[in-house]
DNA sequence: TATGAATGAGGCTTCATTCAT
DNA sequence: TATGAATGAAGCCTCATTCAT
C-alpha cells in the first residue's frame, strides 16, 4: 500500500523517530488526516511495515531455495535457506537495518504486543522446525539450537553487512558457516 | 555524577525516551540550565553514561575474576570471565536492557562517534587480545573469533536474562558454554 | 426525522460538543455526506432538534391537560400546566438538560436567529396569553409577570430535577406554587 | 495575572469555545508554552477566572454596602445588597455573561469539581444566612428561600441586563423586588 | 557556577466539509 | 439522493533550549 511503502522509505532512510506522520503522508501524496484512516499512530504503521516486510523476506526465501533436492543433509539445507536470506539482506541493507532495530527496540516497548513484531521470526523458526520433522533429524535440544543459531547469524552479521565491519560479508560466510557446522554437527543425534 | 547517576537510573526505569532533560535536572536535585553546563544534550549524556557503566562492569568482572591461576587454560578463562559478566548483568537487568538497546540504535545514529559508545565492548575486546597475548595461545582467525563470540554471547543471553526466554539463564549457560568450547577448540591452532 | 432522532439521542447522552457528524450519520445509518443534503451544520440540527422537541413538549402538555373545567380559577390553571410540564421534565432529565443548556449558550451565539431556537418558549408564552384572554383576567402587568414566572420555573425546577438539589422535586413544588400563587394572586386585578 | 486577564477579555470578548490558547498568551504578550507553565487546559484557566471574578463581585458588593445601620429590617438589608450587585451586573454585562453561561455549562460538565466553580455563589448564600443569623431572623424554610431568591434574581435579570428584554432594567428592578418582598414577608416567622 | 521562567518549533490528532462516483 | 475516502485547517500539548539574573 502507499502509506506503508512512503514509511518504508522514510523509516529506512531518515530513521524512525525523525519520520513524522506529515512526512509519511506528504511522501505518499496524501493528506495528513488520510493517515489516520488506515493506522493509529506511527507504530502502527511501523509494525504493519515489518510484518509485511519480513515476510516478503522468508517467502522469497523459501520460494528460491530448492528445498527437496533428495540427498541434502540437514546442515546443507540449513545453510542453503541461511545463505538465501543473508544475501537477501546484504542485497537490502535498509531493510536489514530497519527490521533490527525494529525487533530489538520493539521487545521492550511495553505497549506492543511482541507477537505481531516477532511474526517475522516466528516463521522462520517454524521454516526451522519444519525442515527437522520432514527430514527426521533429531537434536539434542531442539528449542535451544534454532534459538541460538538465529540469534548468531542475526547479530554477527548485522555489522558485517551494514558495516563491512570487522570483515567482508564474503570473507565471514565461510568462517560462520563452518561455526553453524561445528554446532550442527554436535547436536544432531540422528538423521533419517 | 549526580546527573549521570540521575540520568542512568531515569533510562533504565522509565526509558531513554520517556526522559525528559527536566526530569534527569530535577532529580539531580539541579536546575534544567545546570544540565547544559556538563551536556550538549540528551544523546551526549547518554554516552556518557554508558561509557561509564559499561566501563565499571568490566572493571568489576577483571577485579573479581582470578586471572593468573597457572594450569588454567585458554578457554578456562574464557569462561571465567565470560561467567563474571553474564552473572553481573543478570543481576543487573535494568543496566542490561539499557546498554544492549542503546548500543543497537548508537550504531544508527548519525551524530554519533562510534568509538565513545563502543567503548565499553572494545576495552573487553582488548581484555580477550591480552589473555590470548599472555598465554601465547594462537588462533586461526584471531579477529573474527573474537567479534563472534562477543556477538554470540550478548544476543544470545539478552531475552534469556530479560525475559528467561526459551529458558532461564542457569539451564542456558552450559549450553552457551559447550558451544563456545567447540569454537574455541576448532580455532585454536597452538596453547602455549 | 432519522438524522433529527440520532442527532437527539446524542446531544443527551454524549453532549453536543463530544456528538460528531460522523457520529449522527453513522447512528442514523446513514452516510456522512448525506447530512449535508439535510443540515448545514451541528449548530443548525441542534437548532431543529430543540424547536422538534420543544414543541412535542408542549403540544403533549395541552393535549393531557384539561383546560376548560368550568369554575377553574386562573390560577389552578396555571399551575396545572406547569405541573404537568415538570412533570414531563422530570421523567425526561436529559431532555431537560440539552434544552436548558442549548437555550442558554443559544442565545449568545451571534450566528443564530433567536426566533428560531427560542420557539419552543415562545409558545408557552402564547399559550399563557391565551388562557389569559379567555378567562378575561387582568393582571397588571401581564407580559413581566409571564416573563418572571416562566424564568421562576425554569431556573429553579433545573437543579432540583437534576441533581434533586437542595431538595428533591416532590418536595419543592409545594413551595414553588405557593409563591407562583403569592405572585399571582398580587398582579391580579380583576377576574372575570 | 497577565493570562487570567487576557483570557477573561477573550472569553467574553469573542466566547469560551472561539477562544484558543494561542490566543490567550498572545494576548497576553507571552508564548504558547508559558501558558502550560501555569494552567493545564483551557478549562482550567476558566474556572480561576470565574472563582477570581465572582470573588470580587461579592467583596464590592459587602464592601460597598452599609450593612449595619440599625434598625434597617431584614428585607431591606437583602434588597440593599441585592440591588449592589444587579447595579454591579449592569455595569459589567460581559463579566454577567461569561459567569452566568459558565455556571450553566459548567454543571453539566462531568469533570468539574462543583465546588470551585460554584464558589462565587456559595459566597453570596454564606452571606445571606449570616444576615439572617445576625437579625435573628427566622425563616419558614431557610434553605428553599435561599435557593428560589437567587435563581429568581439571576435567571430574570439576566435577558433584562444583556438584551433589555422583555424591558429595561431599571423598570424591572421595583417589579422584581416587589415579588422578593411578597416571598420574604410570607416567609418571615419572627423578626428580632 | 547555577537558575528556572519563558519560549516556540514541532509533532500529534480530530473532524467538518468536499466531491467524484 | 446517497456515499465515504480524502482533505487540511485548526487546535492541543511537549520539551529542548535560551538567557537574564
Amino acid at each position: 500500500m502507499l502509506l506503508m511503502n512512503s514509511a518504508y522509505e522514510l523509516f529506512t532512510d531518515v530513521g524512525f523517530h525523525k519520520t513524522t506522520i506529515a512526512m509519511i503522508a506528504k511522501s505518499a501524496g496524501l493528506g495528513k488526516g488520510t493517515f489516520y484512516l488506515y493506522f493509529r499512530d506511527k507504530e502502527d504503521i511501523r509494525d504493519a511495515v515489518i510484518v509485511y516486510k519480513s515476510g516478503q523476506i522468508l517467502k522469497d526465501a523459501i520460494d528460491n531455495t530448492v528445498l527437496d533436492k533428495p540427498g541434502m543433509s540437514f546442515y546443507d539445507r540449513l545453510i542453503t535457506i541461511t545463505d538465501y536470506i543473508i544475501n537477501y539482506l546484504a542485497d537490502n541493507e535498509k531493510m536489514f537495518k530497519f527490521i533490527s532495530k525494529s525487533l530489538g527496540s520493539g521487545l521492550l516497548t511495553e505497549k506492543k504486543d511482541n507477537d505481531t513484531v516477532s511474526a517475522g521470526l516466528m516463521d522462520l523458526e517454524e521454516f526451522i522446525r519444519g525442515l527437522l520433522k520432514k527430514r527426521e533429524v533429531v537434536l539434542k535440544n531442539q528449542q535451544l539450537f534454532i534459538y541460538t543459531i538465529i540469534e548468531l547469524i542475526n547479530s554477527t552479521c548485522y555489522s558485517v553487512i551494514i558495516d563491512s565491519e570487522p570483515v567482508a560479508i564474503d570473507e565471514y560466510k565461510p568462517y560462520l558457516y563452518n561455526i553453524i557446522r561445528l554446532i550442527t554437527e554436535d547436536q544432531v543425534v540422528s538423521e533419517q
